[in-house]
DNA sequence: GTGATGATCTTCT
DNA sequence: GAAGATCATCACG
């Protein structure tokens, strides 16, 4: 099966969160499975920093150390941290930096590029409803949406290794260039509510949260 | 359009 | 026992 753009390598992750979540905006977050490809292109992420950091992130799953939930974030970078959240639903990090730290990238929103019937249809969306610029917003324009669109789950998908080309997670680079982001505080969080480490791709529409405040600054 | 509310359960203290 | 990196729905303007 032919995969748009090629594959990014464990070293694109072996940098700090907040280096990698920006430079992740404008990839795409590519799902294969036997009915076909599903793809998005990232428009907005956010950073969580591992306890090594200083000052620590007490918004970070990692912040008290390694438990059996978060142990994938102290492992290799480029994998898949899945997590429930509210019972109901699922959110989806990529792992960063070295073995032994634990920070990390929330990807928060896709663009919808391959697959949208069978998103929709994870979504639970009425069937047969048309590619409307609408449809397109909702689709997995949110932690959680996202991960139903594509069918990310924790047990089928934590700890799958994003950088492999056999797995069925994958985040390819198509070449697309961004220049500028976005940068807000982050969602949904209580501690460190105010630290700027959410970035998005400015006014896409496809963003969750789109009337937070922010500054544009450079990709680095 | 914005803001409030409830659903529901895993994880760690 | 409490909190939580959310979403869909409803009321209201």
């Amino acid at each position: 099966m032919r995969l748009p753009g090629r594959l990014l390598g464990r070293k694109f992750f072996e940098h700090k969160p907040e280096l990698v979540a920006p430079r992740l905006l404008g990839k795409l977050l590519v799902q294969l499975c036997p009915e076909g490809v599903m793809a998005g292109r990232i428009v907005e992420a956010e950073a969580y920093l591992g306890p090594h950091n200083e000052p620590p992130d007490p918004a970070a799953h990692s912040h008290r150390g390694p438990t059996p939930r978060n142990r994938v974030l102290f492992g290799p970078a480029g994998r898949a941290y899945v997590y429930s959240i509210y019972g109901r639903y699922f959110c989806l990090n990529v792992s960063c930096e070295e073995e032994g730290l634990a920070g990390c990238v929330l990807l928060r929103a896709l663009e919808p590029v391959a697959g949208m019937d069978a998103m929709a249809q994870n979504r639970g969306l009425p069937a047969g409803l048309k590619a409307s610029e609408r449809l397109m917003r909702h689709l997995a324009s949110g932690p959680s949406r996202l991960c139903m669109a594509l069918g990310v789950s924790r047990m089928s998908h934590n700890g799958l290794d994003v950088t492999d080309a056999a797995s069925p997670l994958q985040i390819r680079d198509d070449g697309s260039r961004e220049a500028e982001a976005l940068v807000t505080a982050r969602v949904g969080i209580r501690h460190a509510a105010d630290w700027p480490l959410r970035f998005a791709l400015t006014g896409h529409a496809c963003v969750s949260a789109r009337r937070l405040r922010g500054d544009r600054v450079p990709i680095p």
